[in-house]
RNA sequence: GCCCCCAUCGUCUAGAGGACUAGGACACAGGCCUUUCAAGCCUGCGACAGGGGUUCGAAUCCCCUUGGGGGCACCA
């Protein structure tokens, strides 16, 4: 079964954006495809036609494209086992639920709404054990024909056989698994309104795009049997399973939800891919994090390229069990993949973050002088893109800033006087500095604890806040090159006054 | 409630009966470096859920308990 050319999928269902967790499925099956000479393919399944949600599709080719797992065959791309929305390929499925009611592996139920939620509450209140009577299921020939003249709608169920009886199959990660047909109950295939439900539509389409091996969410094993007796009815080949463990929340309570979850301290913690691309994650760092969850390349290295990855990646490599949401290792890793960016690269990548951050359009950015000079003052600060505003927004206001707590120009052990004295002696010095470059003006402050008596650390403090506006800023001296000599003095000056009104 | 799956430091993991004094990474703590903050380097803290077996020998195999997760739709 595995001599079978590798062909697998990913076949997210556009509902919402694309998670987290759908787009580790998604990096497991490329690199899976990717490593064994494979195919990878994309299949849409859009038959859920009252939780489909327009800008779904859009986010999840968008966000597969940002982590680079292209796809070989699937939506805007082709190929020849199409087409790949399952919304398109409706005939095929009620041509095969209609074999399977021929052949007596299926059948047609008219049963309501109406009495399947009063046999469902009825179970309930008995604590019997919940699920379909299989009422249908057993109509005489004359029944039928009755329905069907009055034209009853109807949905197509699958015959469960045996029905005592289990069903065992090996999935590649956890070995033999057992499933009671009695949990399976009689699945319906086809829905009243002609569409196919997910079990008849991924198994038709599993089978005729010959995807080799399914690599799936955790939460499909308890149904996976179900899939294995349908390849059975229809006499297909079955592909090798594969369930992938689900991703937990960060403090490892519950399965990261759909929507946002909370960190261990109270904090959210994003579910989707496009939220960890506006928060300014890079895509490098978010494949390599991904690939790291439920999967290690070997056991002590944490870092490594795709093409690393894809050579290494097996399924028996998989750790079944469930995985808390590593967020603190995903910000290490950022700022790793950050630092080894070369400051061009970066500079590119930051250039958007920083102009939505300080309000400018990205042309005017781009035209200003200061940001690609300060990419390698703040490379090895930031963890993310999006960190790069708070510590540069200074760098893009033209008149002076403003200092929220005049007190913060004042340095620890140190009194009012003393930064009066620092801010003085640079505004002294500092005119003299020719030409302006960080080693000149370093040169420069460097040589006035001297002639102040106070230490550099005392005597740069003041300076910085009243530049920046902040104690903690990238290196000064190159921080004061790029500002300029006029912006230096002026807010120099402007703190120095602030400071003698105190 | 019933069914399925899982179980190594706080977290992500290595480990497929002897190489385990259980390795790596993040986080955390301390130190060095230092113009702040980072980065970097060094050190430290820290786990085989519990109980029974099997075996000369168990983190590794089996059973039970406990804990966690998932599933029981005309959703995927």
């Amino acid at each position: 079964m595995t001599d079978r050319p590798v062909r697998v999928r990913f076949a997210p269902s556009p509902t919402g954006y694309l998670h987290i967790g759908g787009a580790r499925s998604a990096l497991f099956n490329w690199l899976y495809a990717r490593g064994h000479g494979g195919r990878f393919i994309l299949r849409i399944e859009d038959t859920d036609r009252k939780r489909y949600i327009d800008d779904s599709m859009p986010d999840i080719l968008a966000g597969l494209r940002w982590l680079g797992l292209q796809w070989d065959e699937g939506p805007e791309v082709g190929g020849d086992h199409g087409p790949y929305f399952q919304s398109e390929r409706l005939p095929i499925y009620t041509r095969w639920a209609d074999w399977l009611v021929d052949n007596g592996h299926a059948y047609r139920c008219y049963c309501t709404e109406e009495r399947l939620a009063a046999l469902r509450e009825q179970q309930v209140a008995n604590k019997e054990q919940s699920g379909y009577d299989r009422h249908c299921r057993y109509l005489t020939t004359e029944q039928r024909a009755e329905r069907e003249a009055a034209g009853d709608s109807y949905v197509v169920r699958f015959a469960i056989d045996p029905i005592d009886g289990s069903t065992t199959f090996h999935d590649a990660i956890r070995g033999e698994i057992t499933v009671e047909h009695s949990l399976l109950q009689d699945a319906v295939l086809l829905k009243s309104d002609g569409w196919p439900t997910y079990h008849l539509a991924a198994v038709v389409d599993d089978h005729l795009m010959e995807i080799s091996h399914i690599m799936r969410s955790d939460e499909w094993l308890p149904s996976a049997p179900l899939g294995v007796l349908l390849y059975a009815a229809f006499g297909w080949e079955p592909p090798v399973w594969a369930h992938l463990p689900v991703i937990l929340n960060p403090n490892g309570k519950g399965k990261m939800s759909k929507r946002y979850t909370l960190n261990e301290d109270g904090t959210s913690v994003p579910v989707h891919l496009r939220d960890y691309i506006a928060d300014g994650y890079i895509s490098e760092a978010m494949v390599n994090f991904l690939a790291n969850i439920g999967w290690s390349i070997d056991g002590s290295r944490e870092v490594f390229t795709p093409e690393e990855a894809m050579a290494a990646f097996s399924i028996d490599g998989i750790n079944p069990s469930p995985a808390a949401f590593p967020y603190d290792k995903l910000v290490w890793l950022d700022g790793v993949y950050i630092r080894e960016l070369d400051d061009e690269d970066l500079y590119r990548r930051l250039l958007p973050f920083v102009a939505r951050g300080v309000g400018m359009s990205e042309a005017e950015m781009a035209a200003r002088p200061e940001l690609r000079p300060a990419v390698p003052l703040i490379k090895e600060r930031i963890k993310t893109l999006a960190d790069a505003t708070p510590m540069l927004g200074f760098l893009f206001v033209d008149g002076p800033i403003e200092y929220d707590d005049p007190a913060a120009l004042i340095g620890k052990k140190m009194t009012a006087t003393d930064s009066i004295v620092a801010l003085d002696a640079a505004l002294a010095a500092l005119p003299e500095v020719d030409p302006w470059t960080h080693d000149t003006i370093e040169a420069c402050l460097r040589s006035l604890p001297e002639s102040t008596g106070l230490k550099l650390r005392s005597l740069l403090t003041p300076v910085r806040v009243a530049v920046t506006g902040s104690n903690v800023s990238p290196p000064l001296f190159e921080t004061l090159e790029i500002l300029g000599r006029e912006r230096t003095m002026e807010r120099l000056a402007v703190a120095r006054d602030i400071l003698r009104n105190h």
